[in-house]
DNA sequence: ATTTATTTATACGTTTTTTGTATTTTATTA
DNA sequence: TAATAAAATACAAAAAACGTATAAATAAAT
């Protein structure tokens, strides 16, 4: 049995499919287009998953991993300094937005059927929950001020995503990423110990 | 009858078909969502085309018709010097290539059973076939030079499209526009007449 | 070289989607 | 009010996509 090669098609399958879904969204790529893309027969496919939305899954979890694992290693890195610490923070969460790709974001949560959207929310409360614990550490260790809420992070983080879809904001810079700065700057700075400044 | 609401009906159409194709080609849109996207009943829709492929010839129609509208405004404008309406006729060739969308033409292409193909190399074959009486008129005028076939134009220009898919070529410019204007001055200040340098 | 395991290719019945039309309802225009 | 035009709905027919089964081809292991 040739672990590599067995892991090469999957890995193959995986890769193709959030390259056709990043472009077309869901509904729009078909298992047989996947497959033909991919250079793997259908039934391979169905070997390693069951239908499409799983595969949808698996590819959401995999970026959405990505992105924690990135900021896990950022939190924890002993060698930057809290300011540069919460920038990087703030430009994975701004850059995340960017790597879900619309197209796709938006047919997973449509298809509340199968569940999706349940499964997203869930994911993201999770993954919520790690990065609110963090910063909760990040106060006990005096990176951040003590009088305010991690949870409300949540919401305020995301308030900051919808600023990308205001066009006369984003004219005022260059490209989106000198706006990611601009607010990350705000963002760390307002938050920040004043002993770090 | 109401002859402005019904183009209006009409325009809608066609130009929520155009965003559609573009964005997504031809195979993965629905009639359905042309329509709902236009918010115009299916009954409306079929009242002005047959089906979706007469939509998509309309619509190539119309774009390659606006190029080639603006090629010959140009072309005969007496008001600007040759050498800027060489360069105007190439940047307008050049981002008719990006105007087409290469989902739409893909699709647009892949569906021979249908005659498109055929039908894009006609009207390609056409327009050439004026563009090259142009070329020839402005031979005449002395504004090129005259040692050189019109028709090999389309050869030549065909190729200098192909250009846009070299990456590490893309790389060495801020923007293709910026690689379009150094192409379109090489090529310009090539075929010149020397009495307009 | 032969057996074994995997993958492809093909075919197929089933389900879902899309298509194009017909009919009824609603809104507009004369 | 009568006449027109579009929307909404429903529907049969066609096409596409799904998921599975089987045989042929390919590669790996013995």
């Amino acid at each position: 049995m040739e672990e590599s090669k067995e892991n090469s098609r999957y890995i193959q399958i995986v890769n193709t499919g959030k390259d056709l879904f990043w472009k077309h969204g869901l509904k729009r790529v078909t298992v047989e287009e996947i497959c033909r893309e991919a250079g793997v027969s259908k039934m391979t496919f169905y070997k390693y998953f069951p239908n499409k939305v799983v595969l949808a899954k698996t590819i959401y979890d995999r970026v959405v991993d990505e992105a924690y694992a990135r900021f896990k290693s950022v939190m924890y890195d002993e060698n930057i300094t809290p300011v540069e610490k919460m920038q990087q923070i703030l430009i994975i969460k701004m850059e995340g937005s960017n790597d879900v790709s619309q197209e796709f974001l938006k047919d997973f949560y449509q298809n509340q059927e199968i569940g999706l959207s349940a499964y997203v929310e869930e994911k993201t409360r999770n993954m919520w929950v790690e990065v609110i614990k963090d910063f909760k550490m990040a106060q006990e260790k005096g990176w951040l001020r003590n009088d305010f809420k991690p949870e409300g992070i949540f919401l305020i983080i995301n308030k900051f995503k919808d600023l990308f879809d205001d066009e006369k904001l984003l004219q005022m810079y260059d490209s989106p990423q000198e706006l990611v700065m601009e607010i990350s700057r705000l963002f760390t700075f307002g938050i920040l110990e004043r002993e770090h400044r």
